[in-house]
Order: C-alpha cells, then sequence, then structure tokens
DNA sequence: AAGTGGTCTAGACCACTCA
DNA sequence: GAGTGGTCTAGACCACTTT
C-alpha cells in the first residue's frame, strides 16, 4: 500500500504533528529535509515550507539554515491573544455594552508616566477615567493618558458617547506598542466603582502604543475579581 | 522620479503599513488587489499575497475572496504571549533558578478538576505541588494534576530534581490546549510560600492541555505580588 | 565549500462569495 | 457568473551557517 500523496500544505503541516506526536521523530531530533520530504509527500517543496514554517511559528520545529530543522526540545507555548475594542468583547459574550465617562481633565501626569512616554515631564496632558459596563454590571475601569502632540484631534473629543478605548484604534494607528498583565490590590476608588472589596485581587491589563517614536497613548484597564482572560494555545 | 520595485514580501508590507499608517488608506477602505499591487510594485502576486496574508493575521486588514481586502475597520489588537519553561523564563532574567518539589501524592481530585479533564471522578490522580525560585527568592507556586492515564510514564517520576513543567513538555507533546490569566487573592498557604500578606493580589495562570481527546494535565501557577507578563504588541 | 532553509517568479487552477 | 483571494507547481537564486 502506497500513501495517497498529501495534495495542501494543512495536510504537511499535519502529518508532521503526526509523526512528531507519535515519537516517531523525538524532541531533538534532525527530521529530513525539504526536498526529500516534498519526495515523499509529492508534493512541491514549497508547499512543505508552507507546512514546516507554520510549525516553526507556533514553536514546535527548530529551522536553521544549513543546520536544518529539529523537533523542539521544549516547545515554547506560543499564545495568540486578541486584543478587541472593550465594546466588542462584552458583545460577543452576548451581554449589552454600556460606558460611561467619569473624568476629562489636563493634568500633568506622574513621572512614571511622562517617563515611558517620553514626553516633558512638567507638559500637561490629557487624562480620561471611563467606566465599561455589561448588562449594566461594571466590566472594566478605563485609566488613559493621551498625548495630543502625537493625536491632536483628541483635543477636540469630549468621549461622552464613545470610549477612548474605541475611538482612538479608529483615528490613531499605531505602529507598535506593549502590554502586561498583572495583578493589583483593589484601593478605594476602585472598590466603589467595580463594586468589590477594599483590597480585593483585580486583574490589570497595561498598555503603552506608540506611532513611530512618538507615544500615543497609555492606558490601564482594572477588571473585577473573578475577571479571566482566556485563549486556545 | 518612478519608485524601485519592492524586491521582498517584507518590502511590500511595510509600503502597505506606511499607506495605512499615512491615511492614504484609511480604515474600512478597500485596497487594490493583489494582481494591481504586484503590477504597482513590480513583483510577484505571491510576493503580495505574503505581504497582505501577514498583514491579516495581525489584524490590520480584512480579507474575503471576491469582497477584497479591506483597512479593518478596528484592528484587532493580537498579542502573541510566550510561554517558557519557567526554568528559561528565569534564567532569561540572568537569574538563578531553584526548584523544589513541595508534595507528590495520589488522590481524588475535586470534582471541577475531574470535570473539566474529562477523567472518572472517583479515580485518584497524581497531584504535585512545587515551588519555583528565582535567586533563591520565591518566583512562582505550581499546583498541577496529572493524568497518567495519558501519561503513564509520569507514574514513575519522582519530580525531585526536575519539575513537571519541564518533565511534561519534554515527555508528553499535546495537541492543543487552554490558557486562562486572572488575578486571585493569596490564601494562608500561598502566602506562606510566596512571603507574602494573606489577601494580597497574586497573578494566576491555569492551563489546561489535551493530547487528542484525553486530557494530559491542569496546572496553576501562582506568581507573587508585582509579578507581570509583558508582551510586544 | 557545501548544504539547508528562505524567497521570488510565472503560471495555473480552485474556492469562496457577492451580485 | 464573475471577481477575488488561496494555494500549488517547478524552477531558480540567494542567504545563512556550519564544516
Amino acid at each position: 500500500m502506497t500513501k495517497p500523496a498529501l495534495r495542501d500544505w494543512q495536510s504537511v503541516r499535519d502529518e508532521v504533528r503526526r509523526r512528531i506526536h507519535a515519537r516517531q521523530w523525538k524532541p531533538g531530533d534532525l527530521i529530513p529535509n525539504e526536498t526529500d520530504l516534498a519526495a515523499e509527500f509529492g508534493c512541491a517543496r514549497a508547499t512543505v515550507n508552507r507546512a514546516l514554517r507554520t510549525l516553526a511559528e507556533t514553536g514546535l520545529l527548530d529551522r536553521r539554515r544549513k543546520a536544518g530543522t529539529r523537533v523542539a526540545l521544549q516547545p515554547v507555548a506560543k499564545a495568540t491573544l486578541d486584543i478587541p475594542v472593550i465594546r466588542h468583547e462584552v458583545e460577543g459574550r452576548g451581554q449589552t455594552y454600556g460606558y460611561q465617562r467619569l473624568a476629562r481633565d489636563w493634568a500633568v501626569p506622574p513621572a512614571q508616566v511622562s517617563g515611558s512616554m517620553r514626553t516633558p515631564a512638567s507638559r500637561q496632558m490629557l487624562h480620561l477615567c471611563a467606566l465599561h459596563l455589561a448588562d449594566d454590571l461594571p466590566y472594566a475601569v478605563e485609566q488613559r493618558w493621551i498625548n495630543t502632540a502625537t493625536v491632536p484631534a483628541a483635543e477636540r473629543e469630549p468621549f461622552l458617547q464613545i470610549s477612548a478605548n474605541e475611538w482612538l484604534l479608529a483615528h490613531a494607528p499605531y505602529t507598535h506598542g506593549d502590554i502586561a498583565f498583572s495583578a493589583a490590590a483593589a484601593d478605594e476608588a476602585e472598590a466603589a466603582l467595580l463594586s468589590c472589596a477594599v483590597g480585593a485581587a483585580l486583574f490589570v491589563v497595561d498598555r503603552l502604543t506608540w506611532d513611530n517614536a512618538a507615544s500615543v497613548t497609555k492606558v490601564r484597564l482594572i477588571f473585577p475579581p473573578g475577571h479571566q482572560l482566556r485563549t486556545a494555545l
């Protein structure tokens, strides 16, 4: 019995995964090169390349020119997190989204903020505080600093109807950014907004985005106790 | 002045990103099809395809057959998290890694565990508790259930020298899994292990992995106050 | 120096989806 | 039905890295 040819890159990917999982190719093993695999599978080398490249991107394979392709010794799991607009996140759960702007003011930010955003320490920035609701229950508190030197249009936006979360994505594209997840104890203000006890463990997301060398916005999203961020591996 | 041809897919990707960012192509706009872009850039359609496909994977473009390619209205940020072996995570920070096995026993897991792992509710499972250290300070507590029906070799492993975290990756490949991040208040045992106050806000990672339809392991990693999980956007 | 993966090309066919 | 992206092919050249 001869095997049928694997016609598409997904089939090749699945077969390679199967062999690794069946321990036919063990962690650390060198697997055949693209040309040989293409011959075995009866497809073009580009097809094998696409399959192996995809597996390497997920961390299952290590590939190096000349050295060849090896099964990763300790596959670093890569989880892809989708960070949607909060409104979509809530609506995606089948809940009704609500939004309340709590504050919009001009202030000189703490040194930590101006430092990380690389703005002059004494310059005022636009500061926002808002509450996102799901089915009329608090879903997240948003605390945000906006660099109006980078996004001048934000100066004229009241953010009463639309959250900065949503407005910025449509009006201020960014080139790159950082995101950090952590846990923090609720202070009095947060406890009041999120209807929880002072000191309760809150899930916190900090995000800082850049337009090339200019900072766009720094935001902290604070979620009530019990909130989970989930994704597939 | 005519533009030089864009020779590789990275250049095409960068040019498309530049046009979107310069608002030459605005959110919601339909951009030219692959054939036209290939003609304009002086490269093959496959090159344009690779560039646009990559941008679509990061959420910047929406592509649909026949409907064409549009600039995403609200680019869903995709953050790729690397979840390495804890030892590598610690060593990557330039710290010295340490490991202590605290417990290894057989027990009937709580219903929530056997339920999510789809194992018989009354069957005993291998249960582990361990402490990971960085420069002799507590880095994370690991609480783990192992389905020995799926990974029988784990029955003979004491996990004294090597953490289950590391052993399983090398000995029990998984096909898929779920991961969840949250915040939790420290109970007395956790507070003692992590040298923090009872009730302190801890960062928690829950992970459940599968070998096809069979669960492999369910693990909870608990990090001390202040711990951050960071990544680029 | 040589072997491997990385990519580009030109052409082709197909799958999906909109009108 | 027709337009678009998705993919495959066969061949070619190049870049990187190890020997």
